[in-house]
DNA sequence: AGCCAGGCTACCG
DNA sequence: CGGTAGCATGGC
């Protein structure tokens, strides 16, 4: 049954590199160097975060920023939009477009996510502090499956496991799921395995990532994969 | 040098 | 509809 393997997969994952500490934050100080890609904002074992409208917002930012971009240099993003104080919402929608691209340059498709990044804002403000439905984040432009169930798991602690292409990557060399398998159906093999449990979710998610960069990253993928040895019993 | 990065949109058949 | 080129820069 592919539940408890999702379950057992969890449970190794956990023991092999410990709570993730995601989203990170350019607001907190603590440390976590024994992850790869290091650099700053992970806060392992503390569920509160985000505290307020401030870090759920950079979160949001972070999720697009991120696209198919190293989390390094998406940070870096970040930290340039924080020496400008514009990491927050009515100050990044007074930056010039082409300080916005200055900023963000290091995280790649400069122009698209400029739009994206303004777009987002605006709906962010329209929220006026709730939270917002699925449906509404992917109308958003620059707004897919992954970065709208990235924003609500971590930015707004709901309980939508978020599938990226590492957790494909892995879970169809495992055998687990269909290489074409979509979107959506990943995801739902995931919830209807686990409990729906917020901070489940956000580990779980972490952990695919930073397994991946372990094993994952570079062909042939997934040699001495320490998850194929708990998977035989 | 060439491949990969915590994807998405627009357009193609 | 499902599949894919294009988007930009940085790291290794």
């Amino acid at each position: 049954m592919k539940a408890h393997q999702l379950i057992k997969i969890y449970k190794k994952l956990y023991h092999l590199y410990g709570p993730q500490g995601w989203w990170p934050l350019t607001s907190y100080e603590g440390t976590n160097p024994t992850k790869t890609g290091f650099v700053r904002g992970y806060h392992p074992g503390n569920y509160d975060l985000p505290e307020n409208r401030q870090q759920i917002y950079e979160i949001m930012l972070g999720a697009v920023l991120t696209q198919n971009t190293a989390w390094t240099s998406a940070e870096q993003a970040l930290i340039n939009l924080k020496k400008l104080n514009a990491l927050y919402p009515e100050k990044l929608l007074k930056l010039a477009d082409e300080d916005l691209k200055g900023a963000i340059r290091c995280a790649g498709f400069l122009n698209q996510k400029a739009v994206y990044l303004k777009e987002l804002t605006q709906f962010f403000i329209s929220l006026e502090g709730r939270t917002p439905e699925r449906k509404e984040l992917l109308a958003v432009k620059g707004v897919g499956n992954e970065t709208a169930d990235s924003i609500l798991l971590y930015a707004f602690k709901e309980p939508e496991f978020v599938v990226d292409a590492y957790t494909k990557r892995i879970f169809s060399h495992l055998d687990i799921v269909d290489g074409g398998t979509g979107y959506m159906e990943v995801k739902k093999l995931f919830e209807s395995s686990l409990p729906r449990n917020t901070a489940l979710y956000q580990e779980y998610h972490a952990l695919v990532v930073e397994h991946a960069k372990h094993y994952y990253n570079k062909k042939p993928y997934g040699v001495e994969d320490p998850l194929k040895k708990i998977l035989k019993g």
